[in-house]
DNA sequence: TAGATTGTTAATCGATTAACAATC
DNA sequence: TAGATTGTTAATCGATTAACAATC
């Protein structure tokens, strides 16, 4: 595998869409898929998608296409997946607990180890087989548990302190659904999910057609 | 207002964010902002945010910066968001009930004016104060409540059915959040909010640090 | 007037697309 | 061998950054 010089974020981007499609390539029982067939299922140019992939080393075989269980393994080892970092969700409200119930974090890999919150009332209760513990407990269990990534779903006022606890317990990332930006370490990896973005984007859209 | 001629992907996505920052300057009471106060609350640079305002038109005083309560307007106004849009979200599991319960969509100005699921033990049931209806009739009562933007929170596998039956209806946009990639006609926006990009990527960051 | 800050043009940087040689 | 398809280089396109004139 090359080593990753200088990735553009695009590119990142796309690769749990690859990712995505060559687990339904798999499961359908394909063997090899071209960039064209791959470019076709996700709308992307095929030209886009082998340059995507030649910036991490020589997937494919030329005049074939690329072996699908070997690109699949390929690009999941390009994400970290296999690495089946544990993570933690903060604030067990009505996304919070959404969040819990996705089993698309075990089809990535993920492993799901600890929930939050401090309402004595949601404290105890079970989520989709994991325990909802005491936010006061947080920089303990996430030492003990060797917490990787943790996933920020608190209201916008409470996100920076859970932030200030996650990273000083040894979080690797921050996942953030809170709208706010939030002030980490440099060389602390957060990753921002502002839901109103998308739909507000669509709304731009949708007003001048 | 500039008419817009050809304004960038990156720059629309940044505009939500603006309001955002906007509305809570507003709350704190602030009458005018600078380019440069706004990017420090936001992590852009203030260049940027003034080229981004200036495709749209002239908003800022020179030598003194932007009224906020004028800027908030006018950057409501480019996303469209005083159209007060009617919005539907289609699958109440985990996932569609915490999107019915975002108070956010208030605060942006969308209506959510039905819910729709096909299991009947959810059918008739009330979310955040909206009666979940019957799959069976998207069609007439997108129509008859005259529904802009379709949310599609339901499973993969039925994701297509349920955007072509929106598209029939003659909604405007569709926001989805199915890992799916969906085929529309020409003209038809659709956004896609697929979570596990962010999280892979967040993995694919962490993994090489 | 002096200081501050916008709006805009030019320069740079980065990402996508096109073209094609390599090769299965 | 002929046809197909990758990997890579070059060309284009788009977005960001820098610089600064305009002006409040």
């Amino acid at each position: 595998m090359k080593s990753p010089t200088t990735i553009s974020k695009a590119t990142i981007d796309r690769l749990p869409l690859y990712f995505r499609t060559l687990r339904l390539a798999q499961d359908e029982g394909l063997d090899i898929i071209s960039s064209d067939e791959l470019g076709r299922r996700l709308g992307i140019t095929p030209e886009q998608i082998r340059k995507d992939l030649a910036s991490f080393g020589q997937f494919g075989k030329k005049g074939v296409g690329y072996f699908v269980n070997e690109l699949k393994r390929n690009v999941g080892g390009i994400l970290g997946l296999d690495n089946h970092w544990n993570i933690a969700i903060i604030g067990i409200g009505h996304l919070g607990a959404a969040l819990a119930n996705f089993h698309n974090f075990v089809t990535l890999g993920f492993n799901l180890v600890a929930l939050f919150d401090e309402d004595p009332d949601v404290i105890g209760t079970t989520v989709n087989h994991v325990k909802v513990e005491d936010i006061a407990n947080l920089e303990q269990i996430v030492k003990e548990r060797q917490i990787h990534i943790g996933i920020i779903a608190v209201p916008a006022a409470f996100a920076q302190g859970v932030a200030d606890k996650l990273v000083s317990a040894g979080v690797k990332g921050i996942w953030n659904f809170a709208p706010i930006k939030m002030e980490v370490p440099a060389g602390m990896h957060i990753v921002n999910e502002d839901l109103s973005v998308g739909l507000s984007s669509l709304s731009y859209h949708i007003t001048r057609q």
